[in-house]
DNA sequence: AGCACA
């Protein structure tokens, strides 16, 4: 089975995530690109040898968590297909709303106790190697495809939006509504021999990329979450 | 591959 047999929950477990995208920005990424499908409470990833490559994503209610489940399965999020499932336990920011801190959380407790040594284990051999690696490489705000290797595929942020995975049918007039909710929105422009695709362009930067973070992943139909990128200029 | 709450 595709959900691995985990009973449906309000969390769902993400796994082949380009580790190559900083936490912060993946996490950005997964909110926008999930918020589609209802209310999220929480987004947890972590960057540790052990769960790197992993997400939760914590929604407010179970039907929510179902439909990510099953339409954003294998959606190329930063060149990879995601591969979904129900998390296998509740989200601490659940447990905590319902008021349930069950008084016998010894193993957990244990558990953490445990992590928590690795960690300085792993740390004071940091500092002893004292390897300088605390930059990663600092690229550009949210797109989802990652500029690999030489290839510039990436471009860099700037006034257009690049709109794919449109459906054949959206009119430019669907997009105006949806784009000029944005300040500083100026014009979507289509091109008639190439559907599927739009340009939306804003007066700067940073006005754009508060459209793009705002719609990206939005679908007009279930089968078409949009994907923003800044356009080549 | 890997199921946590940095």
């Amino acid at each position: 089975m595709l959900t691995g047999d985990i009973p449906p929950s309000q969390t769902i477990y993400i796994k082949n995530l380009n580790e190559k995208v900083k936490k912060e920005e993946l996490k950005r990424s997964l909110y926008c690109l999930f918020s589609q499908y209802g209310r999220i409470l929480d987004v947890v990833a972590l960057k540790t040898r052990k769960l790197r490559g992993q997400a939760w994503v914590c929604f407010s209610e179970v039907m929510a968590a179902s439909n990510a489940v099953r339409q954003m399965q294998g959606f190329p999020f930063y060149e990879k297909p995601m591969r979904i499932q129900y998390a296998k336990t509740k989200s601490d920011c659940l447990v905590e709303a319902e008021g349930n801190w069950d008084p016998n959380a010894k193993k957990k407790k244990k558990q953490e106790e445990k992590a928590e040594r690795k960690r300085r284990a792993e740390e004071a051999q940091q500092s002893a190697t004292a390897n300088g690696t605390t930059t990663e490489s600092g690229r550009g705000p949210a797109s989802f495809r990652q500029g690999n290797r030489g290839e510039q595929e990436t471009a860099p942020p700037n006034n257009i939006l690049f709109i794919q995975n449109l459906p054949y049918e959206t009119s430019s007039m669907m997009l105006q509504v949806l784009f000029q909710q944005y300040p500083g929105f100026r014009e979507v422009r289509m091109i008639e021999a190439k559907p599927g695709i739009a340009f939306v362009e804003y007066e700067d930067d940073v006005q754009s990329s508060m459209a793009m973070q705002a719609l990206q992943g939005f679908k007009i139909t279930p089968q078409n979450p949009m994907v923003i990128t800044y356009a080549k200029k």
